[in-house]
DNA sequence: AAAAACCCTGTAGTCGCTACAGGGTCAAGG
DNA sequence: CCTTGACCCTGTAGCGACTACAGGGTTTTT
């Protein structure tokens, strides 16, 4: 099947498809005369594995280190887990910065009654009162010195 | 104050403040005559403020609009609230997928006994099967139909 | 004086896509 | 047969929030 094909199968863009295949995760498949890719059922499998490893938020480089441990039988199970584990932890780290982020929010909200100007705002008086110096409610002392190593926004692949 | 103690002060790269510079987020300071940026206190309060904001996961963009109603004292808190608020349903709506993503990944997990090769490894097994058309543990039917919508990893700032 | 640290602008890269640009191929309809 | 629209190709660029150079100038430390 053509790529259009393959991607409507697997609910997945052409342009993901060839991006794959960039990767290096999805193999090359053969092509017709007319320089199309041929797809067959087995690229489908490999696609539809990898999608479902997405789904479980899981990156592309740790998508190739699992189908590295498919292709080798004799490698262990472990080395499977220890995949999934460190997913796991990422996860639940996600989720406590989360929970944390979330209570913190509540509280700056809880700052804003709607009727006010921003002259007056709550909330802004609490960001602003935050950035010369002074304690704010969103952040416990804790939290505040932590926060200042941000991360940025994309949680599970911070480089550092 | 020169950029880097400026970034020692905050807590923030300099090549970060050079892209808040670059993004508006940041007023351009002076410079000395050997072209050095110079910067203020006022500087150093702004900076605190956008990292604060940060910390609250907030998008530039949405940084940069609490910032215009600062300088608006006639603006509306309600429009205060309503940035804060629209990161407040973001955050939840990304806490309940990564809970899901955690009971998932918790039942693929218990699926791998550590002794085995993955030639017996039972997550490969489930994801195999999965990506062969079998249920899998680690979806229900309804997620499982929803992860064919993958949002990628970026979770707040998706495009669509 | 030399070396190290700091500064500058501009560019490129990360991650996982997504969206073109410019051009070729195929299938359906007039 | 011709036209049109859908599909395909490769290559490049862009998103958000940074981060890391490259190449060169300035300041501070040894």
């Amino acid at each position: 099947m053509r790529i259009g094909e393959l991607g409507a199968a697997a609910g997945v863009e052409v342009e993901t498809i060839r991006y794959y295949e960039k990767r290096g995760l999805l193999p090359e498949p053969g092509r017709g005369a007319n320089g199309y890719r041929m797809y067959a059922q087995t690229h489908l499998e490999r696609l539809a594995f990898i999608r479902h490893c997405r789904a479980l938020d899981m990156s592309l480089d740790d998508i190739g280190r699992l189908l590295e441990l498919t292709a080798h039988p004799e490698a262990e199970c472990r080395d499977v887990g220890r995949l999934i584990d460190g997913q796991l932890i990422r996860v639940r780290e996600r989720l406590n910065s989360l929970h944390a982020l979330e209570r913190q929010l509540q509280f700056l909200r809880a700052r804003c009654s709607s009727r006010e100007q921003t002259g007056n705002c709550g909330i802004l008086h609490e960001l602003i009162a935050a950035s010369q110096g002074e304690p704010c409610v969103c952040h416990s002392t804790e939290e505040k010195a932590k926060s200042r190593r941000i991360c940025g926004s994309t949680g599970f692949y911070c480089k550092r």
